[in-house]
RNA sequence: GCCGCGGUGGCUCAGUCGGUAGAGCGUCUCCUUGGUAAGGAGAAGGUCGAGGGUUCGAUUCCCUCCCGCGGCUCCA
């Protein structure tokens, strides 16, 4: 490739085309030059993979691409830009507000201000303040100052200072200017609050600033922006839908369980709810007979000298549930553990007991924050999935692997996204660091199999050991731990584990934590919302609804619930005091998947007319043949009906 | 736990500028025997979250507490 010419630098578009254009080009002329039709779709640029701005005037050249909203980064930029509006009409309306950063966020973007509390009823004015802008255009101008200029710019701001202090020294800072407010900002930004047409104020809120500063409050004001009113037309409309599916206010109205104001946090199952729990028992209790687990029970409370032992004591007391009697001290159990570890330390162990594989589906109680407290998805009480594999440093590669054939298969069956995140040595750990790199290496492999994503979190693992979690998303997109691989090397030392190995030695196991779907609670509570009520039909509550037209056809739909009921399958039926359109529509309201009407036709033919939930119209089948199909869909837990 | 907002029949909500409350759905009873998402009529059901204060009088105003919602922090 020849050079380019003195005062020129050479730009590679995406279609691998180049141009040769002088320097102190913007951006978007050599791409408008490339590409003018596309041009209005255009919010930013890249050059060599860094987001620009598209007035940015060009000194080198390399590889030039537009961004459009729909690309990553351009969202993301265009969130940034939102940001950056928000803090302009913060700072306008209350000039003693000091705002720290206001970075794009999964769903939208947010600012955080030190400032005191915001009430409700200045959410307008703020919203008529960008507005204004945004008719303006108000241009995000960049500028590049010394970083004692910038210093003296934002001395009253101490947050901005220390952003200051940690760019590097000697090197120019930019600012974007949005009309009146001048922000500390490495860019960059749309052309023009024109961009941001489509903003839209999710709250606002108190946050706990990273650095607490004594006397200081903080708010933070969230949002979410599009380039056009109708994408966020859209987007509301989605999210008022999502908002349909909470599990809190689908979960009582199905009756599968309710909370009340005496108690709060503990979940009380009803009978509908208590049917969907025992067939997710059903189907975690195959796997843990496939892959040779032994159920146990162990006491709810223990002395405090257990959890002495175990390490809750010192580091889980205030999150749990205390009690005294006899004039000692007894805590209810946040977590399975001790009873697990005092069941292998029963008695002398061998190798070849290993691994040992300990479930247990106990309540677990604790003492969660009162803010905190989410239907189901943060209870005080609830039940984990939850096992301890007891096993030697050569049995956890194996074990791991089963472990993600078996998460694999379970979120396939419920349909369900899920993101992994591997949590490695903290500064604060226990045990040899070479055990710890081996334990790490053998998770992110198994990782790297599963072809799921994951991200790394350094230093986040537990002081015991690594771990992974598994996370799955609710109807409008938070993210909930629910699965967790934990690698324990500190628990089975401090409880005195050990086993004889072949060389007749003694030696302590390593103990993995884990639990798949987490708990009944937060799984259902996630796994309704992406159900939206509609369970597939091994979980439905009544998986079969009987109903006659008329009376006549009552002994026969007694007979064939009966029938139904006989071959395992959940059904009920109505009698004929409302119209069948009424017993219909109630029927579909309490989403029974499989709707049969018997009337004078199906009498005479020994047919019912069935009603598949999803499916358009009905069909006549014989009985045998509903029994058949409803038990095939349940037999292979099919998630449609 | 922190900040903000909220709490009226089972549910969704209206209302009372301080004079103790209404609707729809649901429930119950009766009539209707209807062929795939709401047939008709009538009735019952609320000390307006709890306690305290101000007032002749508080569901309404003030305070405290409880609970809920959205964030923050934390977590299955």
């Amino acid at each position: 490739m020849p050079s380019p010419g003195a005062g020129t630098i050479r730009l590679e578009l995406p279609d691998r085309t180049t141009r040769e254009v002088p320097v102190g080009t913007t951006a978007e002329e050599v791409l408008r030059h490339w590409q003018p039709a596309s041009a209005g779709s255009w919010l930013a640029a890249q050059l060599n993979g860094e987001p620009i701005d598209l007035r940015r005037l060009l000194a080198s050249g390399g590889r030039l691409a537009p961004l459009t909203f729909d690309d990553p980064a351009g969202r993301d930029i265009e969130q940034h830009s939102a940001a950056h509006l928000v803090a302009k009409a913060v700072t306008e309306l209350i000039p003693e507000a000091k705002p720290t950063h206001g970075p794009p966020t999964e769903e939208g973007f947010f600012y955080d201000f030190q400032m005191r509390p915001l009430t409700a009823e200045e959410l307008p004015a703020l919203l008529d303040r960008m507005h204004e802008s945004i008719r303006r255009k108000d241009r995000f101008e960049r500028e590049e100052v010394s970083k004692e200029e910038a210093r003296r710019l934002f001395a009253h701001n101490p947050h901005k200072l220390r952003y200051l202090a940690e760019a590097p020294e000697g090197a120019p800072v930019s600012l974007y200017r949005t009309g009146t407010f001048v922000d500390l900002c490495r860019g960059p930004h749309v052309p023009d609050a024109g961009w941001l047409e489509g903003i839209h104020l999710l709250g606002f809120s108190s946050i706990q600033p990273e650095t607490p500063e004594p006397g200081a409050t903080f708010q933070r004001v969230r949002g979410v922006a599009f380039p056009t009113k109708p994408a966020l037309d859209a987007y509301l409309k989605r999210r008022a839908e999502a908002e349909a599916r909470d599990h809190r206010v689908v979960g009582p109205r199905l009756e599968l369980f309710s909370f009340t104001d005496e108690l709060p946090g503990f979940p009380f199952w009803h009978p509908k709810g208590m049917v969907v729990v025992r067939e997710l028992e059903a189907f975690v209790r195959e796997h843990l007979a496939e892959a040779g687990y032994s159920e146990i029970r162990t006491p709810l409370l223990y002395p405090q000298a257990t959890y002495e032992t175990s390490g809750h004591w010192e580091h889980y007391r205030e999150n749990m549930f205390l009690t005294t009697a006899d004039e000692r001290s007894f805590g209810v159990k946040p977590m399975n553990c001790p009873g697990s570890m005092m069941i292998f330390r029963s008695r002398s162990r061998s190798y070849r007991e290993l691994p040992m594989r300990l479930a247990e589906f106990a309540p677990l109680h604790r003492l969660e924050a009162s803010g905190t407290i989410h239907g189901l998805l943060r209870a005080r009480e609830f039940v984990q999935d939850d096992a301890h594999l007891f096993v030697t440093e050569e049995q956890i590669l194996p074990e791991v692997q089963t472990l993600f054939r078996w998460i694999d298969r379970a979120m396939r069956t419920f349909r369900l996204g899920w993101s992994a995140e591997l949590s490695t040595r903290p500064t604060k750990f226990l045990g040899d660091p070479a055990v710890w790199d081996r334990a790490e290496r053998i998770l992110s492999e198994v990782l790297e199999q599963s072809g799921v994503p994951f991200k790394v979190s350094p230093g986040e693992g537990a002081f015991y050991g690594p771990k992974i979690d598994i996370h799955l998303r609710d109807s409008i997109g938070r993210s909930w731990q629910c699965g967790t691989i934990q690698l324990d090397f500190q628990m089975p030392l401090r409880f005195g584990l050990e086993y004889q190995g072949t060389d007749g030695g003694l030696h302590t196991p390593v103990v993995i934590h884990r639990v798949i779907l987490g708990s009944w609670e937060r799984f259902l509570g996630v796994f309704l919302e992406h159900c939206a009520g509609w369970f597939p039909p091994w979980l439905a509550p009544v998986q079969v609804r009987v109903l006659p037209v008329t009376e006549r056809q009552m002994d026969r739909v007694g007979e064939v619930t009966a029938e139904l009921r006989a071959a395992g399958v959940r059904a009920d039926a109505t009698d004929s005091a409302d119209t069948l359109s009424k017993r219909i529509r109630e029927a579909e309201t309490a989403h029974v998947p499989y709707i049969a009407v018997l009337g004078d036709q199906e009498l005479q033919h020994d047919t019912v007319a069935l009603r598949v939930h999803g499916q358009k119209g009905q069909r006549a089948l014989s009985r045998s043949d509903l029994i058949a199909l409803v038990r095939e869909k349940v037999r292979t837990r099919s998630y449609d009906p």
